[in-house]
DNA sequence: TACAACTTTGCAGTGACTCTAATTTTGTGG
DNA sequence: CCACAAAATTAGAGTCACTGCAAAGTTGTA
């Protein structure tokens, strides 16, 4: 399937779009930069930039958007008698060592970080994402264990293994952000990350008494 | 300490604005009302509206912001010897008898769960308060088990927890709005409950082998 | 080359929210 | 009871994300 003018076109002003407002959002803070700015910019038109994203949001959390589905592939790849917190349990173990950009680990995470934290209005879009990576995952969840409609154990199981991840995530974020370098996060989140998968396979049980 | 005049007037100015906003939400939904409405039956300016209410979402939040420390004082109140876990359970349990209305069970709920439903805005603006609710209870935890700011464990419990009770009360308004009445949602309710806290107490361990 | 389909654009909104400068209302001291 | 300060309310003008529509430009196709 050849891809024709129309496509390439538009597949470049959308890639245009999104660099020069990622750009802008990094030099300048996602608050401070407006659509106009960015169309402007990207020399084409406000209503064009609407055109290839829904909200302003969208600019900057295009690729998390695009990964929607990486929890619900976890569980479904994960091996022959693996349980699911194992898989995952894997899986984030292993992002940590090959810095996976599917867990915000790659080279820009403190910027990137940055960003986020200045501004409420992602911060809560990227949490409506990791509620449908949820969501999605549960239904992969109930599909493979063979749950009925009115069970909640695969959704809440979702839900505990996602936080999990995005309580982790935050954390690295927040070191990195602080000015610690990689290597030095690297070692506390190989460690927070294997006390975190142990709580959530041993349960809570009497923690705090 | 006297109410004085001043005192007492921005009280029901406060409590006007909110009433009737209230109010013209559930005739006719969140996003289908204006702040100018708004304004003009509580008969006073769009500005004054914005003195007591920060955003429009916090016309309808209110009360849910009242209550950001419940779970943190959940844990401060705990019997001694009883686990964190043990606590939420025994409180969420008593909620369900008692249809406590910082659960979300009293009498509104379905019409509630119906405008949170069709209001992205006002669900984002719910996330925001159940996460200022975790890092609260969260700090609590860590005070006191003392364990040290490095220390990822108190914020993934009070996540764990907390996430199982959104997930509970989500399940109910879904079954609340599809019009079953509350006795028939109260079994279902107790009996994902317990399942719920079994899960989180003893862990995922081998879910999904 | 003509025509249909698609993309981009301009224009005119709407509505939440902000800022500033009046104007009104309330508490207080003489 | 009367000024005067402090606080609350308001009007007005503006910003910005986002929407809808119709016109203009571009690309694929017969």
């Amino acid at each position: 399937m050849e891809e024709g003018l129309r496509e390439r076109k538009k597949r470049e002003t959308r890639e245009r779009i999104s660099d020069v407002a990622t750009g802008l959002f990094m030099a300048r803070g996602f608050e401070e930069v407006t659509i106009a700015e960015i169309a402007k910019a990207a020399d084409v038109s406000v209503n064009t930039v609407f055109n290839y994203f829904g909200t302003k949001e969208d600019l900057f959390l295009d690729r998390q958007e695009e990964v929607e589905d990486v929890p619900a592939r976890v569980a479904l790849s994960r091996g022959e008698g693996e349980s699911v917190v194992a898989a995952f349990r894997r899986d984030f173990l292993a992002a940590i060592e090959t810095r996976d950009w599917r867990y915000g680990m790659n080279d820009g995470a403190a910027e990137f970080g940055r960003i986020m934290a200045r501004s409420p209005s992602l911060q809560s879009r990227l949490r409506e994402i990791e509620l449908r990576r949820a969501d999605r995952l549960a239904r992969v969840l109930a599909a493979q264990t063979g749950a009925d409609e009115d069970d909640l154990r695969p959704r809440l199981v979702a839900g505990q293994i996602l936080e999990t991840a995005v309580l982790l995530t935050r954390g690295m974020w927040l070191r990195l952000m602080s000015g610690q370098s990689w290597e030095e996060v690297r070692p506390w989140l190989r460690e927070q990350a294997k006390a975190a998968f142990d709580l959530l396979e041993g349960g809570l049980g009497d923690f705090g008494t």
